[in-house]
Order: structure tokens, then C-alpha cells, then sequence
DNA sequence: TCTGGGGTCCTAGGACCC
DNA sequence: TCTGGGGTCCTAGGACCC
């Protein structure tokens, strides 16, 4: 058997990297379950290794949890500001060690590992020091490819979880000639659909997938899948992508925390802080689109969405807001439409807005009627300048100036009164590294 | 009572144009 | 009334990712 071509990539992921997050700044979480859940306190997102062992799967609403489990985890509401930020820290960290970096997502980095003389050595000190400096504990894939190195660090994870000596067992080079044991769905590039049509041709794990006819792959899976198994066989379709790429679209959606039967604030919101994004990535949109769905668990199937070109790329609110305002009371009057013969209305359980058509604020080329209205441009900068230093929600337009931060138990509620929509969240943690108020005292 | 949020890419089919 | 090929753009739907 040939010697495995060297690795090229690794791929550095963070351990239930929520929750790790959450331990770094409270050591009462160590060792012991811990669940954090998504929007309005509803789903579990992360679940440390003691929650597993519990028998919790990711994506269950904490409510159906059974009494006796959920009395012996312990909960933290999503701290995303949190989670960024450790998740920057270990990207400096990494950008010093390795000479080209993918940020991949909010806890996954792919490192260039290619002629290094000891790739296994240099990923074994990089999990030394995000563990040691930052406090997170992360499993190191390396490999001939992207996917190998995701697959390597699939089965790091697995193997570590058994070792004793778990520094050591948490980097793994996978190459086509170890992957037996893993599992076709855990292939990066294979999901439930084609994980179910691939277990019906009796294809069970990463290496049975390599083995496919590269025409079959590419015939019955199409070519994404066809360039996933050529990964598999080390032969890279793909390569490190350190800049990120221009965003196309930008979204900002909610599960309401209560059914709506007019969602209109709710989306206004939604809409304010898309805008907030999009100018701080320096972007300008042409087009927005609104969304609304009915309640499922309800037997409310009821969804629509309408999208509206605008005149000219944006970046101000007020203008999205107008558009958004039409969008809404379209799809509120085609609800309201289909439920006339019954007599019912429609409640909203969720939606969102988007932003699309994005381009670059600074390559919009003036056009004399349709704008860009700079003065109201310039408003917003004084806007997002104020909200960045005294906390979003401060100042907002009268349209939509409420709140949408997690407000914590007795944090009064800043805005418009009537923001119910909004689901409170009994559990989020301080802020420690992204507000001065919520530093850790030490004394 | 309570059921996550934000993205990308590919493909097929239709409209439209020459 | 019938008859063509080829290109592009757009959209909707389906698949995937974290």
C-alpha cells in the first residue's frame, strides 16, 4: 500500500463550543451537564458531553425534556456576543502559529499545514494554547483535503472521547485508507437525505462512498457529492478560502415568543438591526424580502413571503422600513384572504426579513432621483455611532426604536412598551469580555 | 405556556432573445 | 399553419453547512 500523501489542512473545532464558552467564565459549569439553548430559551443548541451521557439530542425543546433530567442540567440562554468573541480570540491565536487561515464558523478554523516539517506537532500545540490561554478544549482533523480533515476531526472527537490521554488522542489524520469508521452521514457534504438514498444502496461508511463509481456519484448525487468523494480518495476539489467572500444576502429572522396576529413591530425590529448589519459590513441593498409563517405545532400551515425591489441600493432604515411596511400588510391581506370563506384569522408564529441584491455602499453609482439619499445615510451613521457606544436599542426611529438585545431579568425594558413579541430569556450569562458592566469582579 | 437562526451552492424549467 | 438551435437570465426548489 502507497504511503498517505502528507496533510495539507486541519481543521480546529471547538468541544460543544457553547458550552465550553460558558465554562470558561464560570467554573461551576465544569464537569457537570450543561445545555444552552437557542432563541427564547425554546431549543437545546449546545449540550456538553455530561448532557449527552444524559441522552439529550440537540434541537429538542427544553420543555419536552423530562422534570427529573432537567433538574440535574444545568441552563444558559445563547450568548452570542460571548461566543464571538472568544471565538475572534482563537483566530489571532491561530493566525499567529499557521501562514493562512479559513475562519470557517463561529468554532471551526481550517489551517494550512503544507510543509510543515511535524503538521501533527504544530496542531497539538495550537490545541495546547486555545486550551491553555483561552480556556476552550478543541479535536484537531488533519488531512490530504478539506473533507479528510473534517473526517479527522470527526474521528478525533470520537477516539478522544474514550482516551485517557485525551490531549494526545484529540488530532487525527484522516486518509483514504482509515476512514473506515466513519460514518457515511458523517461525512462533511452528506446530510440526512442522502445519507437515508445512500444507506438503501448499502453504502454504510466514508470509505464505501470513495469506493462508488465516480459516474454513479456524479449521475444519481450531482456533482457536489461526486467532488466530496474525490476528497475522500485525497485528491483536493477545494482549497483554503482566507478572505471571506462578499455576502449575498443578509437575514434576520425570530420564532416569535408568542403567536401574533400582527407581527408588524416584530419585523420593523428585524428590519433595524439587518440595516445595523449591513452598514457595519460597508454594504448597500437593492431588493428586501418579508416573510411570515403560521404556527405548525398549531396546524397553522399558513406561510408567504413578497419581495420588493428598491430604487436604489440602500443602507438606510427608514427607506427598508417603508418597503417592509408594504411587504407586511401584502402578506397580512393574502393571510387574511384565505381565511375569509372560513371566517378564522391568521397568527403568526414566525418570520423574518431579507436583505438581498447586496452590494458594496462604496461602488453604488450616484444617480440623481433615486439617490443614494446621503443625508439620511449620514443620520444612520450617527445613529449606529450612538447605539455602538451606549448598547443597540438606545436610540432607534420611530417606526421600529425597540428593543431586541436579550434583556436580562430585571434589566428594565428599554423602547417601545409593546414588545411582547419578544421572548425573555431566564438564563443568559454576563457578557463578560464585551461590556465593561458585565466584567467578572475578582475580589 | 414553551418548538433555533443564518447562510451557500446546484439544478431544472420557463421566459426571452437572436 | 408549421418549423429551429442556442444562449442568457431568472426563479423555485432541493440539497447542504454551522
Amino acid at each position: 500500500m502507497p504511503a498517505p500523501a502528507p496533510p495539507r489542512f486541519a481543521l480546529i473545532d471547538g468541544n460543544a463550543f457553547y458550552c465550553s464558552a460558558e465554562r470558561v467564565f464560570d467554573p461551576s459549569l465544569r464537569g457537570v451537564p450543561v445545555v444552552v439553548l437557542g432563541n427564547g430559551d425554546g431549543c437545546c443548541i449546545a449540550l456538553s458531553p455530561e448532557a449527552k451521557q444524559l441522552g439529550l439530542k440537540i434541537g429538542t425543546p427544553i420543555f419536552q425534556v423530562p422534570e427529573p433530567i432537567r433538574k440535574q442540567i444545568h441552563v444558559r440562554s445563547a450568548n452570542f456576543a460571548l461566543y464571538g468573541d472568544l471565538s475572534a480570540r482563537i483566530v489571532s491565536l491561530l493566525r499567529e502559529l499557521f501562514p493562512r487561515v479559513e475562519v470557517y464558523s463561529i468554532d471551526e478554523n481550517f489551517v494550512d499545514v503544507e510543509g510543515l516539517a511535524d503538521p501533527f506537532a504544530a496542531c497539538l500545540e495550537a490545541r495546547e494554547r486555545i486550551l491553555r490561554w483561552i480556556g476552550i478544549p478543541c479535536c484537531v482533523g488533519l488531512g490530504a483535503t478539506r473533507t479528510l480533515a473534517k473526517a479527522g476531526n470527526k474521528l478525533a472527537k470520537d477516539q478522544s472521547k474514550r482516551a485517557v490521554n485525551a490531549g494526545q488522542r484529540a488530532v487525527f489524520h484522516a486518509t483514504p485508507q482509515n476512514i473506515e469508521a466513519l460514518a457515511v452521514e458523517d461525512v462533511w457534504g452528506v446530510g440526512r437525505r442522502f445519507a437515508a438514498r445512500l444507506h438503501a444502496e448499502g453504502v454504510k461508511t466514508a470509505a464505501d462512498l470513495a469506493a462508488l463509481p465516480a459516474e454513479q456519484v456524479r449521475a444519481r448525487y450531482g456533482v457536489v457529492l461526486a467532488r466530496t468523494r474525490m476528497e475522500l480518495l485525497g485528491l483536493p476539489c477545494s482549497d483554503l478560502e482566507p478572505e471571506e467572500p462578499d455576502r449575498q444576502q443578509l437575514v434576520v429572522s425570530r420564532t416569535f415568543g408568542r403567536d401574533l396576529a400582527d407581527p408588524s413591530e416584530a419585523i420593523g425590529t428585524f428590519s433595524t438591526v439587518a440595516c445595523e448589519k449591513l452598514r457595519k459590513r460597508g454594504l448597500a441593498a437593492g431588493a428586501v424580502w418579508v416573510w411570515l409563517d403560521g404556527n405548525p405545532f398549531k396546524g397553522e400551515t399558513f406561510n408567504a413571503s413578497r419581495i420588493m425591489p428598491l430604487p436604489f441600493p440602500t443602507q438606510d432604515t427608514s427607506a427598508v422600513l417603508r418597503a417592509v411596511r408594504v411587504l407586511v400588510e401584502r402578506i397580512q391581506a393574502q393571510a387574511g384572504a384565505s381565511r375569509r370563506s372560513s371566517g378564522g384569522r391568521v397568527l403568526f408564529k414566525r418570520g423574518g426579513v431579507g436583505l438581498t441584491d447586496l452590494v458594496g455602499a462604496e461602488q453604488r453609482h450616484a444617480d440623481l432621483f433615486a439617490g443614494p439619499d446621503s443625508k439620511a445615510e449620514r443620520a444612520m451613521a450617527v445613529l449606529d455611532q450612538i447605539n455602538s457606544k451606549w448598547g443597540r436599542g438606545t436610540l432607534g426611529l420611530g417606526a421600529a426604536g425597540w428593543r431586541v438585545g436579550g434583556a436580562r431579568p430585571g434589566e428594565p425594558q428599554r423602547g417601545a412598551p409593546n414588545n411582547r413579541w419578544r421572548p425573555t430569556l431566564k438564563a443568559l450569562s454576563p457578557c463578560y469580555t464585551t461590556k465593561w458592566s458585565d466584567l467578572l469582579r475578582v475580589r
